[in-house]
DNA sequence: ATCGCAAACGATCTTAAAGGGAACTTTAA
């Protein structure tokens, strides 16, 4: 259990806590409590009690609940509570604009305890009649209960990986004669899931039968850990042909000649078509034209030398500025965009002016103490509404990297959102755009955009769109990067790290760059420090 | 529930935006 996970654990308590209008005290030392185990870089888990007492937040009552949490992955008291709470009213708390007090007025006044009721309460105009609630309330609630209730039975697909993974090895060691592949839309690295398509020369029924206590059986589909499967029956001869189409996309799969054949690659071969591997599959400029396929052309994770977006202890990360550089060097990379938050984000312990010497401070240290690898200073500075970045030009000025990026008013409509994502980006000091759209996948849809106006607006203002690569967010949608790329705009993969461990996210933004096509010409972190460094000294103005 | 200052107890505080309802509460990042 990794600390952000039991800090979500007290997280949840408190809000529980709330429904129950609990002593308000309290429930603060439970967010306390959430906050600095988020952030400290030593896992919990591995403390014992004492230890756990010198971290500050932590006294006796919640040491102990992390010693519960730790031998039986739960605790005594957030059972209790959960116990008395229908589990709708949970699903109630992931609405946006919906906290604990509201929750609380909706399951008590209106009786409602889950979305389906909600949906239909709304439906019936009953929630307005509430004190606090009103018509935008309602169509606000609305819309996001239909956009919750499409994500359900979906998954991210960093967390399904692991699972169809372990579903393989279990498959494969069984069965050592048969042949089985992942396929479909995970096979294509696809962010979110909805499930695990397996090509399979064994069928469905004997698989059930051998694993029955493993799988759960609902309504004809089978589940594997909450997540449906699919089988795609096949047999020997063709194995590669099935394992092919239902890779997909139908677009791609159209292009070929199909015929039997126990490997995929034999397809593309008789086609006279190089092979394509299946992330690069839906890209509309490869599948137009996949006989000039030139895999090498794309960006690759060995391409990548620097890590651009992090965030150390100097504001919401865990990790120290030296811990951090120092995991990149040891993996391979040359440098290192140190980029804390701004004193805008309160709630991620953004700088506040009269830090920002000491940490620009601390960076240069961190430089004096390791070799062949440098760390530059960056800083991710909210945009605020109005589109201005919230430090002025003189403070602004002394960082390596202004990275530019919404974290508040994440409900404009195009127009205010397009004019202000637009004057942020022909900020003089904009380097790169972070997370241009503010989706967080499965909770919350971004804000739309007139995308055009934004790509045009960054290659006039040399600013590179970053693709983020937390696999919450992998945000700027691989669909638009063709587009974007058609605008000549230029791309920066960056994890958006919180801890060393989070810099291995930039994967997942790989894939997507593949899946959009991202060529390493259009790419930023492929540059050497020596060209890095030459990019910095490109302000656009001074 | 935790902390800190002090020895049993008092203080605990992100803040701006949104929305509803005409001064304020709730929520989000």
């Amino acid at each position: 259990m990794t600390n952000r996970e039991i800090a979500k654990y007290f997280d949840l308590l408190a809000k529980l806590m709330e429904l129950y209008d609990d002593n308000p005290f309290k429930i603060r030392s439970y967010r306390n409590a959430y906050n600095s185990i988020r952030q400290i870089s030593i896992p919990l888990i591995k403390l014992d009690e004492k230890q756990l007492l010198e971290i500050h937040g932590i006294g006796k009552a919640i040491a102990k609940k992390i010693i519960e949490l730790k031998e039986k992955g739960t605790f005594d008291a957030l059972d209790r509570i959960l116990e008395k709470t229908p589990p709708g009213i949970l699903d109630l708390l992931k609405i946006k604009g919906l906290g604990p007090k509201k929750v609380k007025m909706i399951w008590k006044e209106l009786g409602v305890e889950s979305l389906g009721e909600l949906e239909y309460a709304i439906k019936e105009n009953r929630l307005s009649l509430l004190k606090g609630f009103g018509k935008k309330t309602q169509e606000n609630i609305l819309k996001q209960i239909l956009f919750l209730e499409s994500m359900k039975g979906h998954f991210l697909f960093y967390k399904v990986l692991p699972v169809a993974k372990e579903l393989m090895q279990m498959f494969l060691e069984k069965y050592t004669n048969e042949k089985f592949s992942l396929t479909g839309n995970l096979r294509r690295y696809f962010p979110v899931i909805s499930s695990i398509d397996i090509v399979s020369s064994i069928g469905i029924d004997v698989i059930i039968k051998d694993f029955s206590d493993q799988f759960e059986y609902k309504d004809g589909e089978l589940f594997y850990k909450k997540i449906k499967i699919h089988i795609i029956k096949t047999v020997a001869n063709k194995f590669g042909l099935d394992l092919f189409v239902s890779t997909g996309p139908k677009f791609f799969v159209d292009k070929f000649k199909l015929e039997d054949n126990i490997e995929e690659t034999a397809i593309f071969k008789s086609n006279n078509i190089p092979y394509i591997p299946p992330v690069f599959r839906d890209n509309e400029k490869i599948i137009q034209d996949p006989g000039s396929f030139d895999e090498s052309g794309y960006v690759h994770i060995e391409d990548i030398k620097g890590i651009i977006h992090s965030h150390t202890v100097w504001s919401d990360g865990s990790d120290s500025v030296f811990d951090l550089a120092n995991y990149c060097r040891q993996n391979g990379y040359q440098y290192l965009v140190v980029s804390d938050h701004s004193k805008s984000a309160f709630y991620a312990n953004g700088l506040k002016i009269d830090q920002i010497k000491y940490y620009l401070e601390d960076i240069v240290e961190v430089n004096s103490k390791l070799q062949d690898f440098t760390v530059f200073s960056g800083i991710e500075s909210d945009i605020l509404s109005d589109g201005s970045l919230d430090y002025d030009d003189e403070i602004l000025s002394k960082f390596d990297v202004v990275i530019a990026s919404v974290h508040s008013g994440l409900r404009m409509n195009k127009e205010k959102a397009t004019e202000r994502i637009l004057k942020a980006i022909q900020n003089p000091f904009t380097r790169i755009l972070g997370h241009v759209s503010g989706r967080i996948l499965l909770a919350r849809e971004g804000y739309p955009l007139d995308y055009e106006t934004i790509f045009q607006a960054c290659v006039e203002n040399n600013v590179v769109m970053e693709i983020n690569a937390n696999p919450h967010r992998l945000d700027i949608d691989w669909k638009l990067i063709d587009r974007a790329r058609d605008w000549g705009v230029k791309f920066s993969i960056n994890p958006d790290a919180h801890s060393k461990y989070e810099v291995d996210y930039l994967k997942y933004g790989i894939f997507m760059a593949q899946k959009g096509g991202v060529l390493k010409e259009n790419c930023l972190n492929i540059k050497n420090t020596l060209d890095f460094e030459r990019w910095i000294g490109k302000k656009k103005m001074l």
